[in-house]
DNA sequence: CAGAATCCCCGCAGATACTG
DNA sequence: CAGTATCTGCGGGGATTCTG
């Protein structure tokens, strides 16, 4: 049993799921990679989140401390997103689950496997 | 880009996730483990989630072949769920996943971190 | 440009009852 | 026991508008 920010989970996958598994955050964190996005950035990379759906999973894992927010005080406004330590010590793993996709995919249809699995080039 | 049963997916992290990013599919691969359970086995090692959702949840994982169904003729009915081969290729994800959270809490708070990450015991 | 705020719909999911 | 079927609500999330 592990209690959490007020939230008692009987296993620790239940809170990795906290952390993760709303319904886009892995996709974001996966899509910021290594890089330092602009949020009009994430948006066109992710066309399929909404911009409401997008800050709201970006809140959220901002203050789960995976993800950082560096604010430009200027006009326009200009922000920048970038994963922390904990956020980059994800990506080995969701890179696995890329993969894992892949094999997924080739496995029932082992003639049209050529496709690819990378997030993050600019 | 990705086809997949008539969904086009950008990266294959997509298609993971709708494999088993659904609500309570992550978490019921995992407390499925090796283990070959009951449908009432389930219900109680997965008490938040109503029966409703495990049967449809269970239904998808299903059909994407990541879990199997074995239903004996009889009455009262029994019905056992495990993973298939698929399945049980995704838990040494699921247990790194299982392993980062332990790790995400213990770097919050040093102090109180004796908890245990096991989803598999009878 | 990066969002906050508002409105509003629909479908997720809960509760309950029923069945083989 | 292991489900289906039905009804219902409520809130997730889409579309749009407004602001610094």
């Amino acid at each position: 049993m592990i209690k959490f920010k007020n939230t008692e989970y009987q296993c620790s996958m239940e809170l990795t799921l906290d952390l993760i598994g709303g319904k886009w955050k892995a996709l974001i964190l996966w899509y910021l990679g290594e890089n330092t996005l602009r949020f009009s950035e994430l948006r066109k990379a992710l066309p399929k989140v909404t911009q409401k759906m997008l800050t709201q999973q970006l809140r959220e894992l901002e203050e789960s401390g995976l993800v950082k927010r560096f604010i430009y005080t200027q006009i326009p406004p200009k922000v920048e997103y970038s994963l922390t330590e904990a956020g980059k010590s994800l990506l080995p793993i969701l890179a696995t689950l890329c993969q894992w996709g892949l094999n997924y995919i080739s496995q029932l249809e082992p003639s049209t496997s050529k496709h690819s699995c990378q997030a993050s080039e600019q």
